[in-house]
DNA sequence: AAGAACTCCTGTTGGC
DNA sequence: TGCCAACAGGAGTTCT
């Protein structure tokens, strides 16, 4: 489901629930989703407040007064439903929460101290939590490796022409690469690369002159991912099939593709006239226009 | 050692 | 209607 634009949607939606509410109590269901969980998971948590609650690249970062940080991931299909305590608010400890029918993926669930109980549900679990200690975080095997945030200063077309530079790889897959960026995923590949003009199958190397200067290609690529990025905050996300925001509202994102899931739809560029296509990079599909990506 | 392929898991969708 | 293959927003691990 998430990619930055997602996980940031999710942040702006826990953040009022979470930050500063304490665990009352935490229920561990599985001893693991993608990974297992770390030791002593439920204990590190109980009575802790959030501090803050932080987003890097697709990660969920919640900083706890223990001096700990939950490091969390969606995944594909992860996703947090927010209970907030109505007309019959739970007691301290105790969980807003009724078992249903789509209940059998949730495999964690958080009653904090001001009511609210916040369930992670993940049907494929390919989502993952992690702890750290703050001071570690940086180090942290999952943080370590990552490249620069997409809407940070550090992304610039210098820096990204010169982690490209000489790369024998596609643009597409340079762009889903991690540690080159950081947050970036399948959808806003393909719609930055359509607003740049870029062809995802153009080698990465073209990014960067022989000199390892950007050429005009990366100056034009690094403002279409911040903007395209910056307008699916704005949307909320994107909204596929039944993801939802914490509140339960949805992005409307999906409504301003240009080419991802557009494939034999006419391009919206006025007076290009080409067809949306779909090839398959890496496993994964990419859809482009032919016509006016380059 | 970079780059591509494979893998994890379940749910939904589209074609016959 | 039913069945089955293809596909899905990710990324660590294993191969070549």
């Amino acid at each position: 489901m998430p990619e930055l634009p997602e996980v940031e949607t999710v942040r702006r939606g826990l953040e009022g629930v979470l930050v500063g509410a304490r665990f009352d109590r935490v229920e561990q269901r599985r001893p693991d989703l993608r990974f297992p969980f770390p030791d002593r998971f439920v204990e590190r948590l109980l009575g802790t407040r959030v501090a803050a609650l932080s987003r890097r690249a697709k990660y969920l970062l919640a900083h706890m007064e223990s001096g700990d940080v939950l490091i969390m991931h969606l995944g594909m299909s992860g996703r947090f439903k927010v209970l907030r305590a109505g007309a019959n608010a739970q007691k301290p400890g105790e969980f807003l929460y009724e078992a249903g029918e789509n209940s059998r993926h949730d495999h964690v669930l958080f009653a904090m101290s001001n009511g609210a109980t916040v369930i992670y549900n993940d049907a494929r679990r390919f989502g993952f939590m992690d702890l750290a200690r703050e001071d570690g975080l940086a180090a942290h095997k999952l943080m370590s490796g990552l490249g620069v945030e997409p809407l940070g200063a550090d992304l610039t077309p210098g820096y990204l022409a010169a982690r490209c530079k000489g790369k024998r790889t596609t643009l597409k897959a340079a762009l889903l690469d991690q540690r080159i960026i950081a947050g970036l995923g399948n959808i806003y590949v393909c719609e930055a690369l359509y607003r740049s003009g870029l062809s995802p199958r153009r080698m990465a190397s073209a990014l960067a002159t022989r000199a390892g200067r950007a050429t005009g290609r990366a100056e034009r690529l690094v403002p279409q991912i911040k903007a395209v990025l910056e307008d699916a905050i704005e949307a909320g996300g994107s909204t596929l099939r039944d993801y939802h925001a914490p509140e339960g509202d949805l992005g409307y994102f999906q409504h301003s593709f240009a080419v991802y899931g557009r494939e034999g739809m006419e391009c919206v560029l006025p007076g290009c006239g080409g067809t949306i296509r779909r090839i398959v990079q890496g496993g994964r599909s990419t859809f482009f226009c032919p016509r006016c990506q380059r």
